[in-house]
DNA sequence: AGCAAGTGTTTTACTCGTAAAGTATTGCGC
DNA sequence: GCGCAATACTTTACGAGTAAAACACTTGCT
């Protein structure tokens, strides 16, 4: 019984089927297909967040705190605190208080700007530069883990059904938006 | 070009994509896959969270909140706090809290044990049972919609692989627990 | 019976995010 | 060049979640 690839993988029951089973026991005429995905993304956001984290907590570093240093170390120049908000879809108000913190701990450098004195131009200090590039294999083979039980060609069909799904959704967002 | 069923449909391009290819910029050797998994369940979970309260806030609800209601009706008895807790994967202090928000609403009752007087029961009332039937069916049209913009066959293969995901996560972390 | 350890729930102190108001600065229209 | 809307960022007030301590009660051991 190989359930690495191959085979009718009839894995481990989880919870939201359950949910839904009981959904349908109760109200046998719902529609209960979207629960499904929606529910089984949120709940696997939920796990991710808690078994994720486990990496980046040796560092000290909440998730949040990551998305803003590799946000800096990926684009690889300098951002302004509102470019920063749009990279990790975050609120204003969320970057200016994780940049208060993450200077203090000499993460990041601010400097103003000379033509418009109300922007601000954030940067990675080398020990914040070291600090990503250290985490971020680490992070990387934690998350890799996390996947393995999934076989190689589920795993790309996830991603491309995600990237599908994930696309539709921005697309409409930024159409309610406009 | 039918983009509904059959065809390459190749969709509009997705934040994460972009994300990934300039990390593979910066770091070529890097296995960034996991990526496209995890970033992108992260991502729609956020733009759920955002999208899919608007049915629920009508009703002046929170989804942990419309979460709490449903765990009652769905199981269609009376609960504890920590078997409420269990259920709604929170903790039993925000369960607490919410309870009591609940009660003052009146739409559920709390009910002392007559055995061991530490545990309380408790159920819906009939204005939160009617409450949770109301917006329910509306609940599941708005994430129909939300997930129109896949095909039918996509949509119950990402049913299906979240499913297998989920229950390895979580036979995973039950195990650590153990 | 009486006390220690365990269990169910609540409280407390704290962190973090957000929305809305506040501050500083720019640049347009006249 | 002067006022005023727009922009960039910060501050404030607040709501919500968590971990750890506190509380209330039960149960098992002697």
């Amino acid at each position: 019984m190989t359930a690495t690839n191959g085979g009718p993988t009839r894995a481990r029951q989880d919870t939201v089927a359950a949910v839904v089973r009981q959904w349908q026991a109760v109200h046998p005429d719902l529609d209960t297909a979207p629960m499904e995905i929606i529910g089984r993304i949120n709940r696997c956001a939920a796990l991710f967040q808690q078994a994720e984290d486990a990496p980046l907590r040796r560092a000290g570093l909440s998730r949040p705190e990551f998305d803003l240093l590799g946000a800096l170390r990926r684009t690889a120049h300098e951002l302004t605190p509102s470019e920063l908000a749009r990279e990790t879809f975050s609120s204003g108000a969320a970057v200016t208080k994780r940049l208060k913190q993450l200077t203090e701990r000499g993460l990041v450098e601010r400097r103003g700007d000379a033509r418009d004195r109300r922007v601000a131009h954030v940067r990675l200090t080398d020990a914040g530069r070291a600090l990503v590039d250290g985490i971020l294999p680490e992070q990387l083979a934690y998350e890799t883990a996390l996947l393995s039980g999934l076989n190689p060609q589920g795993q790309s069909e996830l991603a491309a059904l995600l990237g599908d799904l994930l696309g539709q959704l921005e697309g409409r967002l930024r159409a309610l938006r406009a």
